[in-house]
DNA sequence: GTATGATTCAAACAATCGTTTGAAACAAGT
DNA sequence: ACTTGTTTCAAACGATTGTTTGAATCATAC
């Protein structure tokens, strides 16, 4: 029993003080004061304050990923192999993400906001396994929206993706900007109505008419903004 | 000369280190090491770290603030009364910002990373003048959008105003995210084609249909803002 | 009860941090 | 040349960091 509780309390408070301070300027002394543990108690369970930093995020982004998948796959099973609702795929990956972004009591909350801020700036170790979650997952949904849109150009399908998780993070996790935009009040508690912002203005960005791009060269792989 | 000289090449150093690796995990050693100064000369021209950190953000935050303004007096000179068009208001608060992101030379491009790294984690104390550098340029560009768009709430324009700020925010800074999201190889480093990518989703998010919004709970009634 | 292995604990470890110090080097005015 | 004030420098400061240590405590099986 307590066992494995010394580890939960130590991955919860590192969670929240990540959270809220980041990395760097978390020490373990304030995570085990937190947990109520010793000080040692990390490097025994963990290893090292950089294996703590990873577990904490593998033990909810396996799940969260996971669940994704299954929705996707029950959602192009139904579909039969016809090209799937843009609407549909959205609601699906960031449905789930919110969801788990909802829950203030499972810790959910807390974490999604660590994810949304780490994502912006991922430690060189983080980076690596980063990626590694999220390669099958960004490969599906990618391969369902742009059979969603056939009109449009894939290149132009991940920009607006990538855009969607800058306005999905900052929606989570940009709390703070938030409340520099909107002097007045906003009420960033209520989960449902946020959802329902977000999911219409992603939308209405992802249906957009396609950008005049600048004149464009052949697309060489090698293009780069000459200094 | 080597009055100003060492000043610049400690705030240059500190602005490149600090958006790479971020402010704790930056020492005063890396930066004075890599501006080809001594150690002291942080304590001794700026005080203390933290208020190096400050100016880092100062020197080039008025400016980009005072160069929003100064496009919008004139857009809404030019206008003479009449509510601009929300498309104008974008290019202005964005375009600005684009533009600096893809001065590679000076240093803006540097600099406009860190600033959307920085929104999403704001150490306690860059927080304060962060809202004071923006709490004017905010305002007016709040009361812009607010007069071009009579039909859509003013709380439903912060929000994709918040939402926007994310897609930029992760546009100029999340490199990292695009990377994972685009396997293959985007190019990030043509800066026209990502102002018009950027402007065209924003401009369809701003005015997707509006989302309907669950069943509001009466738990604790919001105070709508009166436009 | 005793032995065995896992866990916790207080204490210390070496390393590094931001900051301070006092003297040296420099520039400019008289 | 001497003075005055600013800037640079090497060296050290105390504090804090992640990590390690070895003994104490616990749980469990014989």
């Amino acid at each position: 029993m307590a066992e494995t509780d010394t580890r939960v309390r130590i991955l919860d408070a590192a969670e929240l003080l990540f959270t809220e301070h980041g990395f760097d300027a978390t020490t373990l002394r304030q995570i085990t004061a937190a947990a109520g543990v010793n000080l040692a108690a990390v490097n025994y369970h963990f290893g090292s304050k950089e294996a703590l930093i990873r577990e904490v995020f593998r033990r909810r982004l396996t799940w969260l990923n996971q669940q994704r998948l299954q929705e996707l796959d029950r959602l192009e099973a139904e579909a039969a192999g016809a090209p799937l609702k843009p609407s549909r795929i959205l609601e699906v990956f960031f449905g789930v993400a919110l969801k788990m972004a909802a829950d203030t009591e499972g810790g959910g909350r807390t974490f999604m906001r660590l994810l949304g801020r780490t994502y912006t700036k991922p430690s060189e170790f983080v980076r690596g396994f980063l990626a590694e979650e999220y390669a099958a997952v960004i490969a599906r949904f990618k391969a369902a929206l742009i059979k969603a849109l056939p009109g449009v150009p894939g290149e132009e399908i991940l920009w607006r993706f990538h855009f969607m998780l800058g306005a999905m993070s900052y929606a989570i996790s940009g709390v703070d900007a938030l409340h520099i935009v909107a002097q007045a009040a906003l009420d960033d508690g209520d989960a449902e109505a946020l959802y329902a912002r977000l999911m219409s203005f992603m939308l209405g960005g992802l249906r957009a008419p396609l950008p005049r791009l600048p004149a464009k060269s052949a697309k060489s792989p090698r293009i780069r903004k000459a200094a």
